[in-house]
RNA sequence: GCCCGGAUAGCUCAGUCGGUAGAGCAGAGGACUGAAAAUCCUCGUGUCGGUGGUUCGAUUCCGCCUCCGGGCA
């Protein structure tokens, strides 16, 4: 029983660094690291992927080295992962790892809130349900599956938008798997919280005009770091079609690669995307509760200091 | 110097047979429990280049000026 260890100790501290991308979490974990003498656990979806390195600006061989780092480089990018694989990984690495105090950094949210609050467990994966559904959204339209959906749950049906195929299929895929409406599943859980661990989640404070310029300069060193070789790379072993391929910096690259855009608007695309990227996860961030803005990262240290003694 | 086009939202452009205007892109705001760097929702007032004229009324018609294309010298 883990609960003799965990009562003759103070529960663990996770110090979660997150915010927008290319805001300078990378470099900020290491010296939280540093500080605190322990080791990093990535919140980051692209960084699982072998392979994708430039583009992900995941963090150097030399400072991974340095500093221990949990759940990057951990599959292909022809395997399939997904934010409870995350949650049960990374929840794995805080009760392997020995140490009072870890650092989990990143910024896809969805896998941090999953680790901390946790995510329905009775669900598995049915991948030939997954592809059955595909194919009917292609012959008959989304607009049948909604309504489908509709009929068997319409308290769900009615809290998406018709148009949004992912949860669309998602909700019909938890249906046929757990037999359960969605709604009912999602109503009954909230048994899953990760309760051994104090946590504090923060970040800096960035104006947007700031980091506007960050992400150009992050593209532009991407570019310069051999972005369109790795691409090409990743095409020659793994095809147009894997799951990481499509997202931002990839897709764009393989777009230029297909001869379907200019190498100048694939670059400026890179960037409007990562600009709306960094939208976005301020929008979650903003009506995060538990989210503490430092102005400096002094502070910030100085913070989690006082979080970590306590 | 002359001739012909342009000049309208941050950008590319449409339009108003004269009643002060609208698309795409960009941008802004938002949603978000297993693809999340994904998926999806909402949002358009701008001296219609300047200046005179005609008119009840001009961004629209006419004159002149400025700037940008292209052609002729």
């Amino acid at each position: 029983m883990k609960t003799s260890e965990t009562s003759r100790i103070s529960k663990k501290k996770l110090i979660i660094l997150t915010g927008p991308t290319s805001s300078g979490k990378t470099s900020l974990s290491l010296e939280l690291a540093r500080t605190f003498s322990t080791e990093i656990i990535s919140a980051d979806s692209m960084h699982v992927y072998k392979r994708f390195d430039i583009g992900t600006g995941k963090p150097s061989g030399k400072s991974m080295r340095i500093t221990p780092h949990h759940l990057i480089d951990i599959i292909e990018a022809d395997q399939d992962f997904d934010a409870w694989n995350y949650m049960q990984l990374a929840r794995q690495a805080i009760d392997r790892i020995d140490k009072n105090c870890l650092i989990v950094s990143g910024g896809t949210q969805l896998y941090i809130k999953s680790l901390v609050e946790g995510l329905a467990s009775e669900i598995p994966k049915d991948s030939s349900y997954r592809l059955e559904l595909r194919n009917d959204l292609e012959k008959y339209g989304l607009e049948k599956l909604y309504k489908k959906l509709c009929l068997i749950d319409p308290e769900s049906a009615n809290r998406i938008n018709p148009n949004d195929t992912q949860r669309v299929l998602r909700y019909l895929e938890i249906n046929k798997v757990s037999g359960q409406k969605p709604s009912v599943l999602y109503a009954n859980q909230g048994i899953n919280k990760l309760d051994h661990c104090d946590t504090i989640k923060t970040g800096l404070l960035i104006d947007k005009r700031d980091l506007d310029g960050l992400i150009n300069k992050r593209v532009e060193f991407m570019i310069e770091g051999g972005l369109i070789d790795e691409v090409e790379n990743l095409i020659n072993l793994f095809g147009f079609n894997v799951k990481p391929l499509q997202s931002i910096g990839y897709k764009e690259i393989c777009s230029y690669l297909k001869g379907e855009v200019k190498k100048g608007d694939a670059i400026d695309k890179i960037k409007t995307n990562t600009r709306r990227l960094a939208k976005r996860q301020l929008t979650w961030l903003k009506k995060d509760k538990d989210m503490v803005w430092y102005k400096s990262s002094s502070e910030l240290i100085a913070a989690c200091t006082k979080f970590a003694i306590n």
